[in-house]
DNA sequence: CGGAATCCGCACTGATACTG
DNA sequence: CAGTATCAGTGCGGATTCCG
């Protein structure tokens, strides 16, 4: 259970379900949409996700190689819900940056 | 933006925040709720979350120490999101378990 | 009781090189 | 293009110790 939700909660993993959500991507495409991500672990997270039934991966037998990545039927009930936090933390960032200032500002006084 | 979905996708947060959704917990209740966090690691999240604005926390100035955690206003909103997320996770274990089980095997098979 | 501080191993990650 | 294989480093997290 909570080993489901840490894969789940990985940071990679919520990227690769939002942008899945909207269309059925490449490889390439992905990896070039996460600003960031090591080809190594677009690899490994797509192939726990694949794992886990939330996506599917479809190989094409042509030259040069083309694999397609989409949501399966369990990884769009998945999306509703991440989409739910993404958007809680789109709303509510400015007030967590504010709070963090709040927090080192008050950190930093009590060293004198 | 990724740097706070990171944070509250941890999963030790997510566990935190649920637990504290039901009541004011103290440190000692939250170690002994969480089975496999260290010490460490329940201070550094409880710090993080406190930094970040999503729960209050509460010394009492008495002998033995008392420290009480809760969820702030801005915590609240955020649970209800994590709480989807959660309820997700119980309602589909056995599919995601069911699908694992299937990857290993047709993986196992192309061994040979 | 509720931490802070220190040490340390190793798992995760990135970088690189190679392949069908 | 879409990987796999290998290796190196580093930072996360566990274990331990000490403290108010």
């Amino acid at each position: 259970m909570r080993q489901i939700l840490d894969r789940i909660a990985d940071k990679w993993s919520l990227l690769v379900i939002a942008l899945l959500e909207k269309r059925t991507l490449r490889f390439t495409e992905l990896r070039k949409s996460i600003d960031g991500i090591s080809q190594r672990m677009l690899t490994t997270t797509l192939r726990q996700l694949e794992r886990d039934g939330l996506i599917e991966r479809t190989v094409y037998p042509v030259v040069p190689p083309r694999v397609d990545y989409a949501l399966t039927e369990l990884g769009c009930t998945l999306h509703d819900t991440i989409k739910a936090l993404v958007v809680w933390t789109e709303t509510n960032q400015a007030k967590i940056i504010a709070a963090r200032r709040r927090y080192d500002e008050r950190a930093s006084e009590k060293l004198w």
